[in-house]
DNA sequence: TACCTTACCTATCGATGATAGGTAAGTCAA
DNA sequence: TTGACTTACCTATCATCGATAGGTAAGGTA
């Protein structure tokens, strides 16, 4: 049960409980800054408990353990993925409109690259996302699948093949040049090229 | 100097010096056993020491640091990679060719997670190959790029975007359905449409 | 034989995540 | 207001991790 936080909390007084998720508020954003200036692996529990005015064994009274702080980190993650691209002004045109939520959830994505590695990657040994928490990135790649849907791109294969190239370039400009471009200036090209052949293929058949 | 080995062993005298890296050998391998069960960033030094009948101090005989055992990985695994490339016979055709050697060099990837993990993602929190190792890194990005040169695609970007989208694929592929094939599959036809995209527009400049 | 190097060993370190058990402050019903 | 209970921390300690120091017996060499 890698979510769950310590104990059952359910029980407690609305006062009580507010106060607690704050805390828990304070400290998933103090990971965030660790994450940042070390990495999401080289987030220590003595340190985060230093940055919150704590110590080490404290923590344990808001998270079972390290991977339920990471399970949190990745469930506040996704939900402000979620809520960035709730933002986005969709266009009519159902094409120029997954290219625009596309170069949204890009550029969140490359925003911050620890974060980058908890949402995206496998970065941390051990860390599978909890189902609560997973339910929140399968509604991020929800709405990349209903745009697409609605591009008049149906099949399962060629869905995760535009998911496959857009990750194939993030990963690459993560990897080889954070902060440029070299790689994601191509993305809107290549779902062009890829939904232009889908759609031609089909009309072909 | 992540790559240097303990100490400088080159004044040994020759046999001394083969029966060292025998057993510089015999260590990379069982680290190789040990990724393989418990994930690149779960080889322990003290498992990894037990396994060749060692204390764990006894391995800083053969590599000065952790990160000195990944390097030594790291080349190893590419050196092997190098000698499946060597032996795909490649057809005339250049198109063909490359598509060849992409599908050995995706066997490759995907045949062993944990090697992947180490050749060509990040998941080992401190990891950068030497400069050392990194040449060999080199020279298979660099058949590759050779093999996209023989099908008439020479602009970096288009080779950026070949090998994202292959990389996207394989990468994919390792997180959501090991040992299948639901995102590898569509590499070919991939390929294809990048590379008759390409010589389509340069027939048309 | 005498000497030097190799190839290990034990003991120990600091940092890590995790557990056990204690205490003072906060909360709340009688 | 008092007394009981809970919350929100604490100190002390553990096993495991990578890493270092220093010792020793066997192998190789003059």
């Amino acid at each position: 049960m890698i979510g769950k936080q310590a104990s059952d909390h359910r029980l407690m007084p609305d006062r009580v409980m507010q106060r607690r998720e704050a805390k828990v508020a304070v400290i998933v954003e103090s990971a965030w800054k660790l994450a940042r200036e070390h990495g999401i692996a080289g987030v220590s529990l003595h340190a985060l408990a230093r940055e919150v005015g704590m110590r080490q064994p404290s923590l344990y009274a808001y998270f079972d353990s390290k991977l339920a702080l990471y399970d949190a980190m990745f469930a506040d993650g996704n939900r402000r993925l979620l809520q960035r691209l709730d933002l986005v002004k969709l266009p009519r045109d159902p094409r120029v409109a997954l290219k625009k939520f596309l170069a949204e959830f890009v550029a969140f994505a490359l925003e911050d690259p620890a974060r980058y590695e908890l949402l995206f990657e496998r970065h941390v040994p051990g860390f599978t996302p909890s189902p609560t928490s997973y339910v929140l990135a399968e509604e991020v790649l929800g709405r990349v699948h209903k745009l697409i849907n609605e591009t008049g791109i149906t099949k399962q294969g060629d869905i995760d093949c535009i998911v496959a190239i857009v990750a194939g370039l993030m990963e690459a400009q993560l990897s080889n040049d954070p902060g440029g471009n070299r790689w994601i200036r191509h993305l809107n090209r290549l779902v062009d090229l890829y939904v232009d052949d889908v759609l031609e293929r089909s009309r072909h058949s």
